[in-house]
DNA sequence: ACCCGCTTTTGAACATGTTCAAGGTCGGCT
DNA sequence: AGCCGACCTTGAACATGTTCAAAAGCGGGT
């Protein structure tokens, strides 16, 4: 559990937060190391070809011979630049954030009730990602290795959940529900609302309707009786509940997942 | 997806239900087939040898080689028995199954309030799963992938629910709480608490604190929470927000993690 | 005793992720 | 030009999960 860290590793570092189109024109007389171009460009063309090939034959059908293959390397190579295959989804998992983040926000511009931004920014979530859905399962398998950078929560370095986080911070923000908020409640949403991300990922994963329409329902079903449960919560009698709830969220859920702004 | 099931595979089927100590005297003049034993004998001591094996070295550290040998079979054999590395572990979890069932029973006796009683179930989860907490976080992997047949939810034929489901009920039932609860929410509740269970568990998996402190506190103070929202419930204010929450449950979680008990 | 068919067992062969020592490329320095 | 050292690239070798055709028990019918 705490060998295997020092072999050839420590390569592969960094970068992994375009979306997927640099071509590193920025920076051109960098720091101290000539950066000629052609190292990052190969690397591109690995991540790309990888990313297709785990689109067209799913995960485990694809082999790294086939994608350095592909990707006109030699295997080795393609090791030189990710430590490992699960590093390769790392492209997946970076370019579906930016793609979801920017799709939410536009779909949720001029609307102001709070359950109908979030129901937006879920939904927007499921269709991004739909593409992707048939090797998901074998993608999420990877993710849930608490040992793997690829988890969701846990181990820092990890940009994407800051930008879902602030998607969901938006979400709040530009709904009528914030201003009527206890603040302190309200600085921990953020999060959690990316937890009920989480969930509905979980429930995505499992879902094999046509379309994940089964999912696509349970998301418009539970997003009400979320903005339900949060309109609730600055009533009075509630005072208590809220109190434990908060507590608990902060000092054991947050801390655990990375406390993107808590502070 | 959908392929890589018709080959020589289809044996290592049943059992996987006896907590471990089987020696097949049961049944001595059984169906159709002579069933000498020995076949169930060599079946036991290859789960045992990799049982043994996984909690020493690790599941990744411990090859079918490793097992085969100390087992003194062959590699090939120990695949006739079980359909892959994977199978094996399902003796990990039918065993400790029973052995937390047992004893949070036992602990639980004579104890009337419901958040003690969760509360005790919960640590009694942790305690029992101690020992393997080491290479938990492997095993986690596999169990979360949505294919394998080791997954949590979802895939049937899974006793080890049934049975963590019922310890359930009987923490409910045996509380001062179950009188006061709504007839249908209380028919919810042991396949909720046993959600809170897999909640816990995932937290568990990640924690890296020693003796797992950190889970620990968190269901101390997480159980109460859960106990005051339940006993808030069966105020008319909430007889809308309980409402659609029981639906939700009803209609999208419980059918998606195997229907335990609903009717 | 012998054969038949079934279950069980074997071990070599295969597939694939990963490592590593060796070599190649290239820009700058003398 | 020629050399140096860092960065890249290669492909064979390795480790390990898995498969499979063949062989070895084994029980009963003849």
């Amino acid at each position: 559990m705490e060998d295997a860290k020092n072999q050839s590793a420590a390569r592969a570092t960094g970068s992994a937060t375009e979306p997927g189109l640099g071509l590193a024109d920025e920076l051109p007389g960098g720091r101290a190391r000539p950066k000629t171009g052609k190292s990052e460009q190969t690397r591109a063309v690995i991540l790309e070809t990888a990313m297709r090939l785990f689109q067209e034959r799913g995960y485990d059908k694809t082999t790294m011979r086939a994608i350095a293959q592909e990707a006109g390397v030699s295997v080795g190579n393609a090791y030189y630049y990710f430590e490992s295959k699960e590093f390769l989804i790392q492209g997946f998992y970076d370019r579906m954030t930016h793609d979801h983040a920017e799709d939410a926000t536009v779909r949720m511009r001029g609307v102001k009730d709070f359950s109908d931004r979030l129901e937006i920014a879920l939904i927007s979530w499921l269709d991004t990602a739909a593409e992707y859905h048939e090797f998901a399962a074998q993608f999420f398998r990877t993710a849930a290795d608490p040992d793997s950078s690829l988890s969701p929560f846990s181990n820092e370095s990890h940009p994407a959940r800051a930008t879902a986080v602030a998607l969901f911070r938006e979400v709040l923000d530009g709904s009528d529900l914030a201003p009527k908020l206890d603040a302190e409640l309200a600085e921990l949403l953020p999060d959690l609302l990316w937890l009920h991300l989480m969930v509905v990922v979980l429930y995505w994963v499992f879902d094999r309707t046509p379309d994940t329409e089964r999912t696509r329902e349970f998301v418009r079903r539970s997003t009400p009786v979320a903005a339900r449960v949060l309109g609730l919560s600055r009533y009075r009698v509630f005072r208590p509940i809220v109190r434990d709830a908060k507590s608990l969220i902060q000092d054991f859920i947050l801390p655990t997942i990375g406390r993107t702004a808590v502070k």
